[in-house]
DNA sequence: GTAATGTCTTTTATCGGGAAAAAACAATTT
DNA sequence: AAATTGTTTTTTCCCGATAAAAGACATTAC
């Protein structure tokens, strides 16, 4: 068993909600790009559809026979990519208590605990130490280094920096960059999560990324850009386990993020960084409560 | 073949100029911290030194036989670690033109052409990818982004941001804080190098970094010290390609580092400022000048 | 009784192999 | 002739295995 056909699973599976709207697929090529994966797993997706009776599939034909139903479908957990069933156990175990800072981590312990090889472990740490909460010692061992008050306040540090840096470029963005066109959806998408909080409110997480990210990208500079990878994984899980008050911060968050962006939309330097400032500092005392003092964080 | 033993080698050279020094050895525990290696390495090379000669070896007792001669050492190149020997590699091939930026780099072929496993190429290129000059496209291959000037302005960017900061912290260290004293070190190395110049240009290069991790370590901020990452593996390559004016550039950057770290004793946040901002204005003209415009760099 | 040595166990570093997925090439179809 | 399909080759991803190196435990020496 040396690589899991994930990739097949879950672009077939985004395949199947395709059917739902068209009477027939398009070209392998275009199938192809449309799920991000190449011709030959688009085959593979359409030799199963075939063999389920979803299409009928003769060459250029590729004509749909009927809705998927629900048994058509893989398992969710079978269409996660190695990463990311690591990922997500590594982080369980750190939160989960028992991660003292100091900590010794074991690449063959890891590796048999989640069940894969002990190579897709030491990519993952490798790939995970940009992260700043663990340190390799040379020849032995990881360190865990714990997820502290001192690493968020580091972190915000640094993301204050940055996005000071790049607020101050994005305000001063021509008039005709695409930017700006992109703040004005994001505006909406804003505007419209507010107005529906009281249900959506659990979706502010993924808009909240897509807007930093857009501010950030106007740096050109791609350490600036790449930085915003570690603050989105720490946010990421920051969400997963600190769920108190969340609707209430979101709803927050929300009405800073339109002032940040009523500030960029007047390409006013100094109500940007009031703005920039204002918002920032309300997402460092969130992160920083979720962390009790002198301790490692702990999941709600 | 799965593992070289080329730890046990590099420390077993290491272990021989020690026996120039002394008349015994010291107990095995000792000898391990002393060469950064566990007891059982250090076993195997008072085992080898036992067998080629150069002690006498009973027990506790470790009598020096004789002085070592050079074909008691090992070849240079197999005391390197394989990941030095892969990044020796890369960055040739990045460095010895023929690397256009968009590239795509293959692993297998890079593996067969280093002769060495595909794993170990693999973590290689993961750990090289936070240097920001490479990118994995998922599933697939790595394209190479390119060592051009916009590189080196992005690298130069966040470089001043995070030593300005830094600076300005070390000069607000307490009087009683160790680094001080580090830094009078520094300042009388700089100063023997400075009255040796003509015969010890190149050791600069060294003192460099240490000088500048120095001041990084005084932000106390684990994204700002490990960023320096960065920065010493392209001056480190930068050191070995461009050789024009070497000794001139170094003799300049010393008188640099001098008025800086005069400014720093000071601690006059004003000086500081000055006195660092300068030396970062040359050493960011040192490096753009040996990138041609619009073009991928060149070894000299 | 502390610290060294002697011995045994565990972990890390690395390779080769094999299935999944991508990519390249050839043959059709419109 | 441009795009699509069919076929073959190459590359990536991941595992298990093995020697080097680290670490743990037992024994001996001072």
């Amino acid at each position: 068993m040396s690589k899991s056909n994930n990739v097949y699973k879950d672009a077939f599976n985004r395949c199947l909600r395709l059917l739902d709207e068209t009477k027939s697929l398009p070209s392998e090529p275009e199938l192809g790009t449309l799920l991000g994966v190449s011709r030959t797993t688009v085959r593979s997706i359409l030799a199963r559809m075939e063999e389920t009776g979803l299409i009928d599939w003769n060459k250029r034909n590729k004509t749909v026979l009927r809705a998927p139903r629900s048994e058509d479908f893989f398992p969710e957990e079978e269409t996660d990519s190695l990463a990311e069933i690591i990922e997500r156990s590594f982080m369980r175990r750190l939160l989960a208590g028992g991660a003292e800072a100091g900590m010794q981590i074991n690449e063959l312990e890891l590796a048999r605990e989640i069940g894969v090889g002990t190579t897709s472990v030491r990519e993952f740490l490798i790939r995970f130490s940009r992260f700043g909460l663990i340190e390799k010692r040379r020849n032995s061992h990881w360190v865990l280094k714990g997820f502290t008050r001192a690493f968020a306040l580091e972190l915000t540090e640094i993301r204050e920096i940055f996005e000071l840096r790049s607020a101050a470029a994005f305000a001063a963005l021509p008039e005709d960059s695409a930017v700006w066109a992109d703040l004005d959806r994001l505006e909406l998408e804003h505007r419209q999560l507010a107005s529906e909080i009281a249900t959506r409110f659990n979706e502010f997480s993924e808009l909240d990324e897509r807007f930093h990210r857009l501010i950030h990208r106007a740096s050109h500079n791609r350490f600036i850009v790449d930085f915003y990878d570690v603050i989105a994984m720490i946010f990421h899980y920051h969400y997963q386990w600190n769920k108190a008050e969340e609707r209430q911060r979101n709803e927050v968050a929300i009405q800073e993020h339109l002032a940040y962006i009523a500030a960029l939309k007047s390409r006013d330097p100094g109500k940007v960084d009031a703005a920039c400032r204002k918002h920032l500092k309300s997402a460092r005392q969130t992160l920083l409560t979720s962390i009790p003092e002198g301790r490692q964080m702990q999941p709600a």
